[in-house]
Parts: C-alpha cells; structure tokens; sequence
DNA sequence: AATGTTATACTACATTTAGGGTATTGTTTT
DNA sequence: AAAACAATACCCTAAATGTAGTATAACATT
C-alpha cells in the first residue's frame, strides 16, 4: 500500500510542488493539500493520513500548534515538520510538540521520499546538524539531573530506600517491598538523613533528585 | 587539512578494516589506533585526535566510560559511538557520556567517512532509527516537566502553600511565613490533597513537579 | 437572595515520623 | 585479630502529619 500524505503549507509554489513530488512518486499518494493550519485542524481528522508533511510558518495558527492539537487525539499519525529555519528552539518546540520528524524545505525531492519512508519505519529523519541540537540539548537535561556527590555516601540499601520514599512510600510499604521490618526501615532513613543533612522527608528527596 | 580520527576496537579485523578505510580516504588520517579502552585512555590525551571512533563493546572497560573519562577533560574531541547494537540504554548512556554520534559497525564506509565528516562540521550523525529514540526519550522527558493540569485546580493560597511544601517547610514554619495558624496550613494542604488526589506530601510535591 | 468558593481557625483522634539508644550479625579494611 | 561499617531489629518519646467535622467572614457567581 502508498503511504497516505497531507500536506499544509500556506505558500502555494511550495505546495504545488510538494504535491507534484509526491503524486508522482511511486509508493506514496496525496491524501489532501491545504493552504492553512486551520484548514488542516478540521479536515485532517477525517481523512486520517499516516504522514503529515506540515510547515511551521503558516499564515495563522502556526504549525507547531497544530500538531500540538492533532497529536493529541491522533497519536498514530507521523507528523514531519517541513521549515526553512534550523533554531534550536522551533525544533524543540515541534518535536515536544509531538513531531517526529525535521526536514528542511531545500532538501531534495528524493531525499524527501525518502524521509517520508524512513518516518514510517519508525524513524526521526532529520538533518545531522539538527540531531546534533537535540543531541546537545539531551545533553545538557541529563547533566543537570546528574550525580550528586553526597548520594554516593548512602549504602546500595539506603539509596534503594531513599528511591522509594522519593516515591511516596510510607515505612511500612517500603518494609513490605524489600521484606525487612519498618523498624529497619527507619533506621536506615535515620541515617540516610544523618548523612545528607537533611531533617525530613522531602529535604531528602530533594536530594535525592539534586535540587 | 586532514581530518585526524583515532580508533577504538578490540576486535582485530574490524579495527583494521577501519583503518583501511580511513588511510585510503582523501581527507581523512589515521592519528592512532588501540585495541581498548585502557590503551586509548593513556593514548589518546597525547595525540588529541579530532575524531574517536569508538566502539562500545571492548574487552576490559567499555567504550561508554572511556568516552566518559576522556571527555572530561578533553572537551573539544569529538567521539563516535561505533556498535552493532542499537539498544535505547546504550544510546543514551553513550549520549550523556558525551559521545556526538552514533553510527552502527554495519554503515558502508563511505557513509562512515560522511558521518565523520558531518561530525566534524557540528552535526550528530545517526540513523533515522537511532534518531527517534533519542527524540522519543526527548518528548517524554519534555512531557514530564510539562505543565500539570489538576495544580490548575489549587487557589493561589494552595499553590503557594504547596511550593513552601515542597521546599521540606514544616507546618508550623509555613504558618510563621505566612501569618496564619498551623491548623489553617494544615488545612489547606488537606484540601490539596483532596485535589490531586494524593495522600502524602511527597506525592503533592511529585504532583507539584510534574512527576 | 441563594449558592459556591476561598481563606481562615478551632477541635479531636489515629497514624506516621524524627531523634536517640542498644544489640546482633556479617563484611571490609587495617 | 581488631576496628569500622553495613544491615538488621528492637526499645522509647515527642513532634509532625493526615483525616475529618464544624464554623465564620469575604467574595464571586448565578
């Protein structure tokens, strides 16, 4: 079977040629065209494509928005921004938006088919200088989040226990899991609070989490 | 000039198929090769190579770690994760490791010395496939630090009742702060609870964080 | 004018925690 | 072998918390 497409794009040069490239291409056929985001809110629902290749630079509602309300009663849908920006920020906004893939408008008609395919494999086409800003950015959220020294003075058991309480544990539920008395239970919190200065609960799993 | 590549590889027959690859390349030098981890780590801070290719698989310390020490001090390398797995874990341990690509030992060489290319030129080569884990994890991380409706259900006075919670504030250091009774705090995180139907003020202050 | 919501504050009771003490067993480290 | 640490488990006490009912004044909505 093609792989249905629906295109939105409010320039209509572009448009045109966006669907010329993909009616003529073997394997993929055109499930509708629309000229703005509006438009596309209310028709894409219907025609159910697999692959939404859509601007973000739209006349009205941008196309980030409506992937954003589309993504969210359609999760099947693939969602491929199609942009002539490469800014850190519009990628990231787009791709929490629920897109899966980035391309930019200059990349060739069969690197776009490409693209479109690789998107329905189960791929996130995308430049490798715009993976690299995601990459850069999954960088940066990970080292934040990162080791905090003083953790590494817990035992392996208090650290297990100080992961539980991070959840919401009560002693005796933790007792419960790991098949030790609440007596114990404590007793390790009691230390686990010696050891990182800390006098209750959420002062420890603020910790815990290096805030 | 040259780009200078560094190879890390414990099996003998691969290695030396890259090192074929890149000596017969135009553009590319061969500026050290090492058969593990220990070797490189002595190695490659002598030679400072602009590009590791490292596989992550090698006999004693793996390939992660070693990007992971060398990093450290040598910011401006750039290392390539070269492996035949394709395992979300690995991906982004290898990622927050530092490394900026992540090619599989499969890719034809003169993809490889592309990807070596594109990661010199600021970009993040990677499959489409390696692509969509990375902006999976990403959409779900973003996701988690999103806005949390039901605090929209909290009053300004519960929201900032709930934020002090958060901080390990007792009762009665939030009711000082704030100029009402303790039994009035304790109220309203009673009725904070209620509404995010939770029953501890770790689970509030999860809530309160998006978690 | 009636209703709903919020902020305030009290009461009462049961449960959960925090801070300490002691002790046994096993494992490292010296 | 001795000392230090880790994990286990018991004790006690006091403080903090969670649950729930009641009430009042202020304000907004209907």
């Amino acid at each position: 079977m093609d792989i249905s497409i629906a295109i939105v794009e409010d320039n209509h040069d572009i448009r045109n040629a966006l669907e010329q490239i993909i009616e003529m291409a073997d394997g993929y056929s055109l499930a509708g065209s629309y000229n703005s985001g509006e438009d596309a809110l209310i028709k894409i629902p219907q025609i159910k494509p697999e692959v939404v290749l859509i601007d973000i630079n739209l006349g009205g509602i941008n196309g980030i928005e409506v992937v954003k309300l589309l993504k969210k009663n359609m999760t099947e849908v693939l969602f491929m921004m199609c942009t002539i920006y490469e800014e850190d920020e519009k990628i990231f906004e787009a791709l929490s938006a629920g897109a899966s893939g980035y391309i930019l408008k200059k990349t060739a008609p069969d690197k776009l088919l490409t693209a479109i395919k690789e998107l329905q494999d189960g791929g996130s086409p995308m430049s490798s200088q715009i993976a690299r800003k995601v990459v850069t950015h999954f960088q940066n959220s990970s080292n934040k989040s990162m080791v905090n020294d003083s953790l590494d003075l817990l035992s392996s058991r208090e650290k297990e226990i100080l992961e539980m309480l991070s959840k919401g544990l009560l002693y005796k539920e933790i007792a419960e899991k790991v098949f030790i008395s609440p007596q114990t239970v404590r007793k390790h919190v009691y230390h686990i609070y010696e050891k990182l200065h800390v006098s209750n609960r959420i002062e420890a799993v603020n910790a815990f989490y290096g805030r």
